[in-house]
DNA sequence: GATGAATGAGAGTTCATTCAT
DNA sequence: AATGAATGAACTCTCATTCAT
């Protein structure tokens, strides 16, 4: 990589950084270029020639972020803990982090775009397949219906959890509501 | 109720539908209140005249809805179903409904304001304590748990849910996901 | 006079002083039409009734206020007081009141109309003839030029004196700066 | 100076003078953003870009105005001339310049800022200091009196004076209206 | 290639005035 | 005759995007 190239990875990075912080700050629609741009010591028009539009910057932005969160999990699911302790791990991984995901929906799920979406499920779908041969995951439970489970939890659990609710929320996530 | 009123009463509703399934379709900060001017057959000064900002006409918007969702619900507690029926049919009272609860998340929720966010969390104790009752949560889960359980739900449910997942859905509510 | 009449007579004034007011505390740009209406406890439509148009109504307001105005100048100018004490007189007569004459100047004093102008005027012209006639307006000052140092002072006094200044103030308006 | 500043100190010039023409025809709260960017050739976002608001677009302007004019009358101050002949000078400097400072007095004295107020009243008293040290402004007087006598003189001025006016005026500044 | 400056299109909001009752 | 409701036109201001250097 040459010295116009590094510049270039570097500044892409001081945009990344400042579109994520101030995404989660204030959301897709209240943030503009121009304070991103400020942010990162960079012209708009830098931003412009690099990304196109405000749009394909998030959504570049939100892809690489979402690349480094899938390796964290596949690293999870590498690892040696037990299962239910993987499940945890991964749920866990994702509190504190980018609420966006949640909050300006519609934009950011359709920013995420399908390369991410569908990185995300094959990863899930893994997930579940681990889950079925350690016996966790009953045959019942079509893959698409624990996929929405699973689903369901991580947005929760994106939310942010305090520590002391997340074992409840994990038993309730194997046992249910139901005590006996 | 005189001609001025009756007037005036049709054109909110106009407004709140416009608001309403525009809202759900683009999201707060993507629609216009010409837009919704516009969509209800009324000048934009009208809705200004009405509710001065924006914002407060949303705000009255959803709490003009959530008080007829609370209504759907509150019948449902009454009824004479099963307590498990009782929770389905509360879960399906949402699905096809407001997504935006989700969708603009900070936005809305802010805007659906405390009064609102108090009945709906009184709704919620009342239906806790029933289930408490009728044996169906055991008293070693606590209410802040439980609600927030609920709540998890629901908001999946609210996306949307065709119907043939809504059972299995319902049987990892109580049982999870273990199947033993 | 009959009731209806009355009774217009009475929301006229009603309008009157709440525009008077509301103009001096906020200028005439910065007031509406609605909120002098609701100041008068009348309906907006009301004011367009009597008055056809904001700037009418203004300008009605102000010739009321006008003619009342130089009642009391003429009262002092017949008074038995001597010339100066006269002079002195008039101008204390406008300190504190109307600051608007200065404020929004070219829309008040366009609103004033030609006939209060006149009125105000052919005033000016007593009150200096009578100067000359008791010796205090020397002749070799032409009419225009007293008419626009008296009101050159009356707009002076406008703006409020206190009333420790009122009395050097009028010192000079005889004497000059120079003290010989 | 780069392209770039020069190009940015140009349009700046533009706005500022077509704000001030503008501004002494229609006063303050009249004109709009829109047509001060029309008559300046530049677009209405300029002139946000440049000053913020609409507001700080007029002090900024009445600022640089004010320091322009303060030049003037120090060049005068310092000038050869006898002390009444630069009261007269100072006084016409004024004449047919910005009438605005009487016409919106509310918002456009307060738009003129503390410190342009400030530079003048200093100047004011550098001028009465002198006048005492020739003996052209008795003791007796005190500061504040001429300040504002000085201050009322000038406004009055500011409204335009034929020529012909000048003189007698400068001389009842001097002798006032007795004449013996 | 990177920038600071510039902008067009559109946002929310206000208000003098008119309309329907 | 009087009103409450309704509005069109205009306002200040924002921002994704492009232009000129």
């Amino acid at each position: 990589m040459n010295g116009f190239e590094r510049r270039k990875q570097k500044k892409t990075e001081q945009i990344f950084a400042a579109a994520c912080s101030l995404l989660q700050k204030y959301g897709y629609s209240k943030v503009s270029v121009n304070e991103i741009a400020a942010a990162a010591h960079v012209s708009p028009a830098t931003v412009f020639n690099y990304f196109g539009t405000k749009e394909q910057m998030f959504a570049e932005m939100l892809e690489d972020w979402m690349d480094k969160q899938l390796a964290k999990y596949e690293e999870i699911l590498e690892s040696s803990l037990a299962y239910p302790e993987k499940l945890k791990a991964v749920m866990l991984a994702e509190a504190g982090q980018l609420k966006f995901l949640l909050e300006d929906l519609r934009d950011v799920q359709h920013l995420l775009g399908n390369r991410s979406e569908e990185k995300l499920r094959q990863f899930f779908m893994k997930l579940i397949a681990k889950g079925r041969t350690e016996g966790y995951i009953p045959m019942e439970f079509a893959d698409e219906l624990v996929q929405r489970y699973l689903n369901m939890y991580l947005r929760e659990f994106r939310q942010g959890v305090d520590p002391s609710q997340a074992e409840p929320m994990l038993r309730l996530f194997f046992y249910g509501l139901s005590n006996t």
